[in-house]
DNA sequence: TTAGGCATGTAAAGTGTTACATGATTTG
DNA sequence: CAAATCATGTAACACTTTACATGCCTAA
């Protein structure tokens, strides 16, 4: 399933432009499948040249025609066999993990930074889910399992760095360069929460 | 942070040929950084031609040369620099989830499918990181701290799904064409543990 | 008047995945 | 005897990311 699959199915819930698409994609798909206008035009443009699609092109003031893609029948079987198929990824590559792996060569407001900096990102990502899946009262529950996924597994990776991040500073080096300045790292969440 | 990056981290604890450095990315890079040979051998070969790391070869018989690298000082401060920079990503992207999207368009028995594949490949997960965190008394702190958010994660996702799974299979399509066939999926984990 | 939203795309660069290619030794 | 482990790498392909390119309208 790739970006071009995604926005097909997509286009079976509704016809769209690629600036629509967009929309969509940072909406709910934000946190587990990012996409940008770099894949989705391409992809649009794909799925025309396919057959899967059909585009109607609807010229306007000022600005570019708006191109509004309608999925056609050889679209929908195409994505229901893509639907079908066995074995769905789910692929997870943190950069995150990967530098704290190396803690002990960090020094402690380096650390601190960094894990002050994920939780925001968890708080946003849950708000945002929260923001979207609140907007819309009767999300189908395809879409309301996947938030809550998304808003249930983010949770859990905020405690889990509130819980344990103080194991990590233990260990880590104390920069005698940066040691004497107040620590800004104090008012952090970590520090009050911990 | 990329596999060459993280390559030379690796390298930094202790030399390790390529094949040596897959090892350890089978093991507890496996489920959040994962890395082929396709990726690690060009890697390798880039760092040495930036003088990050030596190559000595070592001839051994009916086997192609051990090549062992080590990192030189050169490679310490790129890796240093590397840790210091500001935002490590915890890129997702999950073809499992963008599936479930979907659920309405699927049949009750191919979301059986999805649902318990996920189960079970979280299960192993879970055992996999146990094995390997349990395998080594005295972890380093990022270590832990790694394979414990890894561990606490794959659980959440876990608990979820089957918490939550039950949700998708009341709306899900019946298929007529699969009806009339005993249930395959009475005898999964999904339907005895929800 | 400035920032944000609307609206389209292209092109190059960067990365990673998969398949290919080879072959001896050890373990069950 | 078969499968796994040891051991290296290349080449093609796929896919995404980022930067570039353009320009009007609306609301604060």
């Amino acid at each position: 399933m790739d970006v071009k699959t995604l926005c097909l199915g997509l286009l079976s819930f509704r016809p769209a432009s690629g600036y629509d698409l967009k929309k969509e994609f940072e909406s709910l798909f934000k946190h587990f499948f990012p996409a940008g206008y770099g894949s989705i035009y391409p992809a649009l443009a794909d799925l025309a040249t396919a057959g899967y699609v059909e585009c109607e092109e609807i010229a306007q003031q000022g600005k570019p025609d708006r191109k509004v893609y309608a999925i056609t029948p050889a679209g929908q079987s195409a994505f229901s066999q893509a639907l079908a198929q066995a074995n769905p990824r789910h692929k997870l590559r943190s950069e995150f993990l990967a530098t704290i792996y190396f803690a002990e060569l960090m020094d402690a407001d380096q650390l601190h930074e960094l894990l002050d900096n994920r939780l925001a990102e968890l708080r946003d990502a849950i708000a945002h889910i929260d923001q979207v899946s609140n907007g819309d009262r009767d999300l189908p529950a395809g879409a309301r399992f996947v938030a809550g996924f998304g808003a249930t597994l983010a949770a859990a990776a905020a405690a889990y760095i509130e819980e344990h991040g103080a194991m990590l500073l233990k260990d880590a080096r104390q920069d005698s360069r940066r040691a004497k300045r107040p620590r800004r790292a104090a008012q952090t969440n970590l520090e009050t929460r911990v």
